[in-house]
DNA sequence: TTTCGAATTAGAATAATTCCAAATTCCGGC
DNA sequence: GCCGGAATTTGGAATTATTCTAATTCGAAA
């Protein structure tokens, strides 16, 4: 269900050669090892930036094509905070996003156990819903 | 508590001359009414439009000023969706927005009476929140 | 009426992202 | 292995929303 959720280690040339039907490219697999290695939600810019230490030849139109990809393709999650620039998370599990506002970083939350969202808000009987965005800001009470 | 949300019908110029510390400007007056009249969500450049009728000299960057200035003294609220526009909401009551994706419109979501945060996110214990933003997308069954 | 800080303005600047057209790479069939 | 068409990559230009800047105007208080 999640397949790379987890390869944090797994080197980009041993990635298959098609992931959810997208055909995996050199530059495809180097920014979604990027992306499954430091899981601080980077923007394509930081995508960018880290991708060239192994393949300096890469462009940042390129990044944002594979990111595009990727997430069109459900291989990653793209999150928007504000105004600021898009960042991307391999976490495709259910969960919502807590920026703490001392340090700027931002942290995946889950939900309870058996929380839904009809439980929660009054939508008309019969809405879909295709997407869920939460996102919370706050610090940490230990401080 | 929200003394503006009702005040659909307001003229500018009866509006008075502090709201919540902020002085009301002539401009800042436009721009509010045209968010208190027409509750569509509309973005900086819509209320730029619409401001202009009544008022040909107003320029964009004093929209944006005057939204800046409601935003930051809670009088009207910044509502982003995915990478889109700001837009502007006079609902200053806690709710959600859902945009219908066949028409583009957005619409006020509340939550059930009673729900709380820490009874649906797994937040470390301690987290105060300062800002909370949910976004839905999807469709209205009856359709 | 004069004064002075705040607000407004037009236009330039910025930043994230997308677009474009050319060059390169990829892959299946010969 | 070689070819052709399709997909991908690339650098740079273009776009878009928003912010900045510096000059002007406004407006409340003295």
């Amino acid at each position: 269900m999640i397949p790379l959720a987890n390869k944090k280690d797994l080197k980009p040339e041993d990635f298959p050669s098609d992931i959810e039907g997208l055909r995996m490219t050199r530059q495809r697999r180097e920014v979604l090892a990027v992306i499954l290695r430091d899981r601080d939600h980077p923007t394509a810019n930081d995508v960018f930036r880290r991708a060239q230490d192994r393949m300096p030849t890469i462009s940042l139109a390129t990044v944002y094509n594979c990111l595009e990809a990727l997430v069109s393709h459900n291989i990653v999650r793209q999150v928007n905070l504000d105004r600021e620039s898009s960042r991307y998370c391999p976490n495709l599990s259910d969960h919502c996003h807590f920026q703490d506002e001392s340090s700027g970083k931002i942290h995946d939350v889950v939900f309870k156990e058996g929380v839904k969202l009809e439980d929660i808000l009054e939508l008309p009987k019969g809405t879909e819903i295709s997407h869920l965005d939460i996102s919370l800001k706050g610090n940490f009470g230990n401080k």
